[in-house]
DNA sequence: CAGCATCCTCGTGGATACTG
DNA sequence: CAGTATCCACGAGGATGCTG
């Protein structure tokens, strides 16, 4: 997104359409964060208090530490999450929700609902799309 | 994401963290979708009604027709929009949103209005995060 | 334990040209 | 108008090895 253009350029912003908040960015900042494949997840394994680096690589399972390590930075540069080091020896680093974070995880929950209710009909839908043409009906 | 494995492994689901809902799949399957640079976009452009391809292309503004034509193919697999073909000559076209798609919109509607209400907060918070090395106080 | 550094693959998405 | 086809660049992300 933010490659060669610097800032995130505004297209035009047609009257049309009733006013249908075109290139709404602030989106775009938070998609661009949650919707890569590891955030949410560590999001949500923050939810119910602060997790240790290798806690949480284990919960999550099937991440690699360059992603863990990379996800958590992006997240707490955003202010989502906060890291704290404590000095013992062996190193030891736990990672929690920030308010900011906590906050996000209100609207995200809508999400993750509507996930459940409805992924199946997704799936049923892609069957459906996959196996004819386009021929079934939805609505 | 589904593509050498065939279907997302879920991982050995382990009994820390309080219940967190590690590897939520279903949850996975929406962000793929609305994660991408697009969907939200398109979709958001086709709340107030029915748009025809080239309306939805100049709304947009700086979208290619292959990344429009790509997504509105994918969102139409997922029963979330719905395409129409008028037999005219030369063509027209136009996308919906389905009733998944329209139901789709209100956890949607959470997460822009969250991304309104905070994105301030976020950039301030990078720009803290990328002058020091962390040491400015969230909480 | 909690990373960092390096290499490499592959999918996303842009640019461009052509068509029913 | 509403696409399809092709080529290409780039960045996300996996694998592996090393370190304070």
């Amino acid at each position: 997104m933010r490659s060669a253009e610097g800032i995130i350029r505004i297209p035009p912003m047609p009257a049309g359409a009733g006013a249908a908040l075109i290139a709404k960015c602030p989106v775009r900042d938070v998609l661009d964060r949650i919707g890569d494949k590891w955030s949410v997840l560590i999001l949500k394994n923050l939810e119910d208090g602060p997790q240790r680096f290798g806690a949480l690589k284990r919960l999550i399972g099937d991440i690699s530490q360059r992603m863990l390590t990379q996800t958590l930075r992006d997240l707490q540069r955003d202010g989502l999450i906060l890291r704290t080091v404590y000095p013992t020896v062996p190193p030891s680093v736990d990672y929690r929700l920030t308010k900011l974070g906590t906050s996000l995880m209100d609207p995200l929950e809508h999400l993750v609902q509507w996930s459940d209710r409805n992924h199946d009909k997704v799936r049923k839908a892609r069957v459906s799309f996959d196996r004819a043409g386009v021929s079934s009906g939805h609505q």
